[in-house]
DNA sequence: TGTACATCAGTGAACGCGCGTTCACTGATGTAC
DNA sequence: TGTACATCAGTGAACGCGCGTTCACTGATGTAC
């Protein structure tokens, strides 16, 4: 039956939020539209009114979980300004780290984005983006490593590679996964200026 | 019907042989065991006379395939010494970063390690700690980020990051994909003495 | 060396199941009069 | 404001297909005598 054009918007985004959670949990691949719409309150077949096809859904899920999680990074609270820290704090925590529906969809969807398709990508990029620039913002004019732009693309990649690789090494050794966030942390810490 | 143990042998190196390219390329949950087999010479039904199941089978066929990358690399030819841009040059790569099936496990899943069993996670756990071990190996002794294990832990987290945010942008934005790499690989290079 | 036979790697049909997508249908919404 | 009806978001059965795994069977290998 027909709903509210209201209801209609809601149902859209309680898709991108399902979609958002279980692509990062499960991968894109390993998840289906079913279980996706059944997360959302919906049947499997109402997908199709909102999206083309799942992958027009794993890309506008994509950039709907970036900005949602990179909105609350990104905007400094009151009396408070935004260092690196901010940043390293929101990417390599242990807590995001043991709960995969959580977390930047950069991390967790970095590696297989490059088996997806141009859409997917594009959001990708977007994203990428947008939060090397937020990082080159905090970045003090000369640093031990050159440029401020070769620095935020190094410290982005290492944020997405720490938490990929805690994440992977979790299952089997524990304290391995923690070494690895304290140490990056810690050594992009001191890129910046005391 | 039976064949030579020497032919079962060789037959069960095909088959990680072949998991190792596919897994890479189109990730564990991405390929089917019939089309890892099919790639082997052989038939579905094979596989389970070498391995216990597909988990197993990814967690040997990781191995398998980061034993046979890192000895090239690691091994240093005839009168050159191993240094750190053996690592760079070898991880990131462009010609790598186009070829999914190519480079090292370790980049190409690791995201979706963190949703595999924990067999996956203990060969994903020794090869990075191998890594880590042989990218500090080659560090100098002071750094401009502290000790030499918070450098390693920073480059490796920097090179798999690197390749998989390369990856996930080449399709939507190559200038931007060859960038990350080329800074990168800039940015690690000067945390080297000359 | 020759023969009889147990072993077991590999085959391929079959299993139940879930996948992404399509489509005829439903019925409340929202609009035209 | 009241009525008639076109719209369209959502439903759920159905599609063809591929998945991981099992298993009865095959027949060359390798061994015991």
């Amino acid at each position: 039956m027909k709903v509210t054009k209201e209801q209609a918007q809601q149902n859209k985004q309680a898709l991108l939020d399902a979609a958002g959670a279980l692509f990062k949990e499960h991968g894109i691949d390993g998840i289906g539209v079913a279980d996706v719409c059944r997360q959302a309150g919906l049947t499997h077949g109402a997908l199709y009114k909102h999206f083309a096809d799942k992958q027009d859904l794993a890309a506008q899920a994509f950039t709907h979980a970036f900005r949602a999680g990179y909105d609350r990074v990104s905007t400094p609270k009151a009396g408070k300004a935004r260092t690196l820290d901010t940043y390293l704090d929101a990417y390599l925590s242990k807590r995001v780290r043991d709960d995969l529906s959580k977390g930047c969809p950069l991390v967790s969807t970095a590696c297989e984005t490059g088996r997806q398709g141009e859409a997917v990508s594009r959001s990708f990029a977007d994203a990428f983006v947008e939060l090397r620039s937020g990082v080159e913002d905090v970045l003090p004019e000369a640093g031990p490593v050159g440029d401020k732009a070769a620095l935020a693309n190094l410290m982005v990649a290492a944020l997405v590679g720490a938490m990929a690789i805690s994440r992977g090494v979790v299952k089997a050794d524990r304290a391995l996964a923690d070494e690895v966030l304290e140490q990056v942390h810690s050594a992009l810490g001191m890129m910046q200026p005391r």
